[in-house]
DNA sequence: AATGAATGAGCATTCATTCAT
DNA sequence: CATGAATGAATGCTCATTCAT
């Protein structure tokens, strides 16, 4: 008694087709990764994947949509991530800090995401604006930083003045920066910010700053 | 004595054909700032040129020699600024908000050189890689923010144990990301960091931030 | 007696095959005169249906059958008209005259009817010589032509030596040229052969042109 | 001692360019007038050329603008053609019928162009409207039936009331529907328009057919 | 030193058609 | 009888570069 598959329909084509798409997605955002939007070839694309080139235009519809479905993929996961974090138990300070960390990890996990994002701001987000599911703005780490600042200020342990956008600017700033730019400021300064052993370093520093900077004592102004 | 012509030299070809470079170079900055390296074309940097394709070979070699020459045109530019700010006579607080406020305002002021700074990280830096001129690592910035800290660590102002490479990190990190990941964030978050409206707001926030880091009460730790 | 209903079939759905190939007749019949033969789309025509693309090749076989379908589908209309002429009743030079004048005006009425034959005679007619039903080499318009044209000479009217098939091919070289060259000669010689306040001109001047050489003075020669 | 040549240039590369746009011309004057503009490849045109492909691109500018160049081509043959006819020594009759069997001649004698403008009316005659060369709107024919219709009329021999670009229109619709629609024709009534020995018959038909029309009696109107 | 002419290799995309129920 | 999914083979076109003085 098979009750877990449909036998009037063709489970393996259909599993094989979602399987497909995600494949070229996969070896998509690898190849926009790495050479950029103009610089991804269609072709190179289809040859690391299973199926052929011809797939890619069914699947897509073409390289520009393939390259937003990439940004769509690459975005739905940090959301992903975003939702999953859970720093509400601890105080104001320790939970920006967490927070600030986790942000700090995901862009050195996901290099890719970033030289996506870094891709994608070169032709001035036109992929995005073209993509309904991610022009609806809305980004669960704003929400967690939201209630944090609330919760901060309440306490009076905040004295900034500074709304949620912002903040998560001023994070993602150095976390971006550091992955995004690690190459000239590499070349130019001699300094690898994303070398293991200085890791530890650049995590405590982000903490420190975001935190000197919502409880510095502004009494004097 | 020599007189100011050089009788046997052409002096008027001379300088055309210096002319020339240079509006090549121009032109193939705005070019290669404007779709990148891949997207940038060698024959559109040509028909927006007085010269032909074939002179762009002939002067800089090839579409990579000529991405190259872009990248040391702009980044000697910024060093000639670099060089010219003088904040020895203020005291270290104002000097570090002071440098952190031009550092913001070169990066609003030229954001086709973020473009191609966030291309050139995209192509791992590898151009600068290439230059013999590049190569040089020598930022006058970097000691400028060197001095500055010594001053400020020696005053007991300065508490944070951070070097001029990290700081100049810090301080660029916020301003680069604001002109480079403008489009992406403003899609995401609604929110323009470029708007005029808001300059003083993150001139602001920018200097605060670094302040409040570098003089942040660390007795408790 | 059989019923209207036949209830071993599904009439409902017999009908429905039978509007559906009617309707993609119809969207092909303008796809091919709109774009030519090779630049008619099978995807567009299926776009424009309320069916898929693979009904096309269920219903017709193919791109080529499809054409053909069409041909035979245009031209049984054009022989359809052609048998409800009635001239008999009119004296040989009346009828001759309005023959031509029906001719005249189905030509206008039918431009995309020019076109597929005018697209078919590119193609060298080989459609036509693959249908079964097109070869088969009857058209109603010579047997009446020969009817007036055998009234014409009994009576003395008619001096010219003409059979009636190239009788057709004078009347409707005027007709069909003044159609499917519309648009060169309107470019070239700036008069549009199809102007609506020319009709009447180009009616009559036909219409002379049969008679005058029909009932020449032949006798000096 | 040289004077022909020109020592100077490299005479055999630029008469190789002039032959190989002139060859490129002739095989994509063959090839779209025995596939139409869409069913023509510029990849089966370049293979006939002893060039490649990248050249058609570099001398004409792609697909569109060859074809443009082959009717340009085409038509400035036969108005050279046109221009080369003297009959203004003949009478007006004889002159009129030498006229219709110089143009019938030179119907048949080029099919390939019949069919060009037959694919060119397909396309509404976009390419013409598109050529400054053939927007001119002069043709010697027009000139030369202008003239034989004035002295006609002024003997009293014309008593038709008709315009030179009408009677073109009347005299080129029968030649030209002779090559155009043999092939529909001949498979439809099964009488070939061009086969050889109906040549002079139908020469002498069309004679007959513009003289009867231009002389008829028109007492009785 | 300076340049007009030429080009091999590859580019994104589309075509009519068939597979597999 | 009917059809959603898939596809091999091309299609028009463009790219950075070099040839040949």
């Amino acid at each position: 008694m098979a009750t877990v598959e449909e036998p009037t329909r063709p489970a393996g084509r259909i599993r094989d087709a979602a399987r497909t798409k995600a494949e070229i997605l996969d070896v998509a955002t690898q190849e926009f990764a790495r050479a950029g939007y103009t610089g991804a070839r269609v072709d190179e694309i289809a040859a690391r994947t299973r199926t052929t080139k011809r797939m890619i235009y069914y699947y897509f519809g073409g390289k520009e949509q393939l390259f937003t479905a990439v940004l769509e993929h690459a975005y739905s996961a940090i959301r992903q991530a975003e939702q999953e974090v859970d720093v509400d138990h601890l105080d104001p300070v320790a939970a920006i800090r967490r927070l600030a960390e986790l942000t700090f990890d995901h862009h050195e996990a996901h290099p890719d995401f970033i030289r996506l994002v870094a891709i994608e701001n070169i032709h001035e987000a036109e992929h995005i604006a073209a993509s309904e599911q991610l022009g609806a703005l809305n980004s669960p780490a704003i929400e967690v930083i939201r209630r944090i600042l609330d919760a901060g200020r309440a306490s009076g342990l905040f004295t900034a003045d500074i709304d949620a956008v912002d903040l998560h600017a001023m994070i993602s700033s150095f976390c971006f920066f550091r992955v995004s730019n690690r190459h000239t400021f590499g070349a130019l300064f001699g300094r690898d910010l994303v070398a293991a052993e200085q890791r530890e370093h650049y995590r405590t520093m982000l903490g420190d700053m975001v935190i000197a900077y919502l409880t510095a004592d502004r009494t004097e102004d």
